[in-house]
DNA sequence: CGACCCCTTGAGACCTATCAACACAAGTGG
DNA sequence: CCACTTGTGTTGATAGGTCTCAAGGGGTCG
């Protein structure tokens, strides 16, 4: 599985000594086999329609695919952390990546899960605000900001994406906030499985029976609650039959709607 | 101050009924008195370097003139709403936006409050994710998102200008999930005070004694709070001399960073 | 002057955090 | 193979921060 080169890739990117330099398949810092290249229209990945250059001219997919380069990572590694120079933005391939913000008390709040097809680390001309750190074994491609940047003058394409790509961020951010602020914990961890399961359901995984990438701290990190709680929250669910949990790490969805009137206190 | 005209607008922003026709001054829908406009690039306000035209090429300027106008509103006036079809951005010339979600039961969450200088209402190919209710008396600047989407595939020191807003509207975004994932009700209030102090100095404005243009229940809806909430904590932090408070809705900061150590629990 | 709105203050209730303990699985090394 | 450790998830008892409910003060405006 490539795993000193993903270890370099790591060192480097986690010692914030990441550079400008182009990198890409072949490139000591990340060498990924041939047998990992997938057959998606760059052909550093298999992701399909989820891919962040899936559709465009393919003048516009050769310039990506000289600047872009797959990287991969074991569980617990970072990828950048907050306050380095964000030169990058990143996709995810398979697994999943947590960003997160800390405080001087060790508080952290996590803003943010990325799963397959995810695009994360917008940064221009400043620093990273947060922490990316990998949940899973990770596979991620790489994009410099300043050349996507650059190749966007010229394909509007690559440009518009970016915007869509942010804006339903930003929506998403909405989304969350609201979770944050006004609602109860049964209604935080409600809505937490219900989106999961609407993203499993986007990228074409089936809807209902999610595996939970991620432990109970970082779901309680995420939706702001205490580990206890939400644990506590699941068992209830589970009890009244509003979820089953086949496993700590497998949700099953018997009925949406059920669990949707419990994601915003309409039941 | 044109109080008819700027009825006429809203009617039409609040209805739904807004169309992707151009309108400019003079337009019956957004008329805007001459002594209105401003001396900045665009003639339309007086943002100076505030403004999201202030140092484009002449050129691009001219087109930015051409689709976008001057909207004025009253205080509690809404200029659209959430499920609205997203066609235009808008730039605040003067006076306060804040822009909230509402949940069945009646919860508000506020998502953001939008000052001088400031841009809000992305959204591409979708519909407003939330809320945007004036403040105070109002003037805006409104730009067709559509036209301006054309407009920055010729012109990318345009798009690179959104996408600068769009990031640091993202990384605000973080910062404020940790707010009101992690943060105790004096943390939420202080850093929220710090925040408007911050945003007023840099658009130029005195950073110490700020004016609040929202009330308490605004600023409880937005740190995820009650009013009464925030109410005792600056009543506590006047006691402490943390704050100043001249008057119910002007906040005097006497010492910057015990404010600060307030705000992150390292007091 | 009275109605209304906003802000403030007080007392008690409630939800969630905290502290503690236990179950269980996966390593790890003797 | 077992003892031990470690990590994760669960459950219980208690404490505490914030919400809820209630009331009063001060300003504005008709």
């Amino acid at each position: 599985m490539t795993r000193s080169s993903a270890t370099a890739a790591r060192l480097d990117s986690a010692s914030g000594l990441v550079t400008t330099r182009e990198r890409w398949p072949g490139d000591t810092l990340a060498r990924v086999d041939q047998a990992d290249r997938g057959n998606g229209p760059c052909g550093h990945c298999d992701l399909g329609t989820l891919a962040f250059c899936d559709g465009f001219a393919r003048r516009t997919v050769t310039s990506l695919m000289r600047v872009q380069c797959t990287l991969r990572f074991e569980a617990h590694d970072t990828l950048f952390r907050e306050g380095d120079t964000g030169v990058a933005v990143f996709n995810v391939v398979s697994g999943a990546v947590k960003v997160y913000k800390l405080m001087p008390d060790g508080r952290r709040q996590i803003t943010g899960f990325f799963f397959r097809g995810d695009m994360f680390g917008f940064c221009l001309d400043g620093d990273y605000a947060y922490t990316a750190e990998a949940v899973t074994p990770l596979s991620v491609c790489r994009l410099p900001m300043q050349r996507l940047h650059e190749l966007s003058e010229t394909a509007p394409e690559v440009q518009h994406r970016i915007l869509l790509r942010m804006t339903a961020k930003l929506a998403q951010f909405h989304d969350h906030v609201l979770l944050l602020g006004r609602k109860t914990a049964r209604e935080r961890v409600a809505t937490f499985l219900l989106a999961l399961s609407e993203r499993a359901r986007r990228r074409g995984d089936p809807a209902s029976p999610i595996p939970l990438a991620m432990g109970r701290v970082d779901i309680a990190d995420y939706v702001g609650l205490t580990v206890e709680t939400v644990s506590r929250t699941m068992t209830a669910f589970k009890r009244e039959g509003l979820i089953d949990l086949p496993s700590p790490n497998h949700v099953a969805i018997p009925d949406t709607q059920a669990l949707r009137a419990a994601s915003d206190g309409s039941a």
